[in-house]
DNA sequence: TACAATATTGACTAATTAGTCAAAAGTCAA
DNA sequence: TTGACTTTTGACTAATTAGTCAATATTGTA
């Protein structure tokens, strides 16, 4: 295990226990069984750790979301709760942290960067809502983003108390019928535009996404992996990747741990490039 | 001004501006123009001052929306919408700070403050929504209040976007809508229970509604208003008080500024007395 | 083994801030 | 005006913590 991860691991930890604020770097270096000054060799400051802390966390979060229901064939959008809730429930402890101190983290950067992944999510489930109940909910579809992101707010909470056990299915096959219901009947929608408007998601570029596969070939990864990595690689510096071969090597990927968010950036390339093609 | 008046005006101003955590006794106390020895004969620590803001912060609010609800004869709900975003754009930078901190505030008592008003405010929406769609709706009230407050605060952040202009008229119609609608079709509700379950809010004491009205009895009142609060006070002291003499001092104070949360206590017990009453 | 290059250490600095208290300023009755 | 009493002051203490860097340990190489 590299030092930045054993940084990480006990970082998850102690945020986890005490709250990302209040944890001292004496105490996440004195866990982690190093040295203060070894800790300033791996992270230049103690926002860059909370930065790529969130980074790593919100990639895992969105890649294993997207990647599960993207594998589901029908009711995407009960995958969808399924898949957040058990994910959120999975990092419980940092999870409610990173909730709760959402926005009293000071820095420019850490704000901009949890308004990249909400933006992700709305629009994950922004396609959702629209495959699930066709374009006639297209004037309602702000409203109904805002008013399903806020039901899971709500019951995400459920799942950070301790003493609460939280039905997952049950939960998620009720606010199913709850998104269902809304669109269906909503008439007066508040929202005619998306709330956070200046921000876009640009689309991963060829270059963007090579950079991650030359992050991750370092680690160790199984032959097939490693291969198919490289192949990618490859691939993304001709002129115009061949889909096919992609969306192949993207299969080979997909199971394999710790590459959720190249395969997320991956599907989101090959996607777009589809879109274009088909027009 | 007292000085503990001019304390809490610089620590509103300052809080909202810069957040709670954030702000020093030493600015507070610049920016009150007092010295700092004086701040801590007004206030035996930091977190003594914070817990009176927040409470005199949310005296004021549930005073004023189950005022404003009270009064109206119809669409209760709608007015309850309207008053509380009314009510929380009126101290939106405030509001904003300690919704945001809400839970990375320390403290024990903090939090059962924040959890007891969030109880009061869950019994009100809760005999609203009663009122208005019946006791069909029983089986799904907790699941109801889950999901209005879900919207509430989601739609209440849009309050604290600077370039954000709410229509808090069209926000609220919309959302008495939802809520019907919900109200309406809603048949797998997760919850059946309470969320916060252990806590329950216990009604208001004869001695409570007194003590509080020694208080308020110090500030300088109008004559009807004084002689009004000295009334109470008498009848409260007797064994058995009588509802209609209460009933119409309530009315005398109801506009008086300041008399906010006094009335909010005297019509809860008089609104249980009369219950017990009707038994 | 010897030596150089690299990695790691932890005592130290500088900055911040809640809370204290001896001294100064203000008040007021006689 | 005096002097006893109250209020207010702000320099000071003690505690905390992010970040530094000279000294030390480890590693790789010839």
């Amino acid at each position: 295990m590299t030092k930045k991860q054993k940084i990480i691991d006990a970082a998850i930890e102690l945020f986890a226990k005490q709250g990302i604020e209040t944890t001292t770097i004496q105490q996440i270096t004195a866990y982690s069984g190093i040295s203060k000054g070894a800790f300033y060799l791996s992270f230049p400051s103690k926002d860059a750790l909370i930065l790529e802390m969130i980074d790593y966390f919100m990639k895992l979060i969105t890649a294993n979301i997207d990647h599960l229901v993207n594998e589901a064939k029908k009711e995407k959008l009960t995958v969808y709760f399924e898949a957040t809730f058990t994910s959120l429930a999975e990092y419980a402890e940092f999870a409610r942290i990173l909730m709760l101190e959402n926005f009293s983290l000071t820095g420019e950067e850490i704000l901009s960067k949890m308004m990249y992944y909400e933006q992700l999510a709305d629009e994950l489930l922004g396609q959702i809502l629209l495959a699930e109940y066709g374009e006639r909910i297209e004037p309602i579809i702000y409203e109904l983003i805002m008013l399903v992101k806020s039901f899971m707010k709500s019951y995400t909470m459920l799942l950070f108390m301790p003493h609460e056990q939280v039905d997952i299915k049950r939960l998620s096959e009720s606010l199913v019928e709850k998104t269902a219901i809304l669109a269906m009947y909503t008439t007066k929608a508040y929202l005619t535009h998306p709330v956070h408007a200046g921000m876009k998601t640009d689309s991963f570029t060829k270059a963007q996404i090579c950079e991650e596969l030359v992050q991750v070939a370092q680690l160790d990864l199984s032959p097939l992996a490693k291969d198919s990595v490289q192949i990618v690689r490859e691939e993304l510096a001709t002129e115009k990747p061949r889909i096919a071969l992609l969306t192949g090597m993207l299969a080979n990927l997909e199971e394999e741990p710790k590459m959720g968010w190249c395969c997320y950036m991956l599907r989101r390339y090959i996607k777009e490039q589809q879109a274009l093609l088909s027009v």
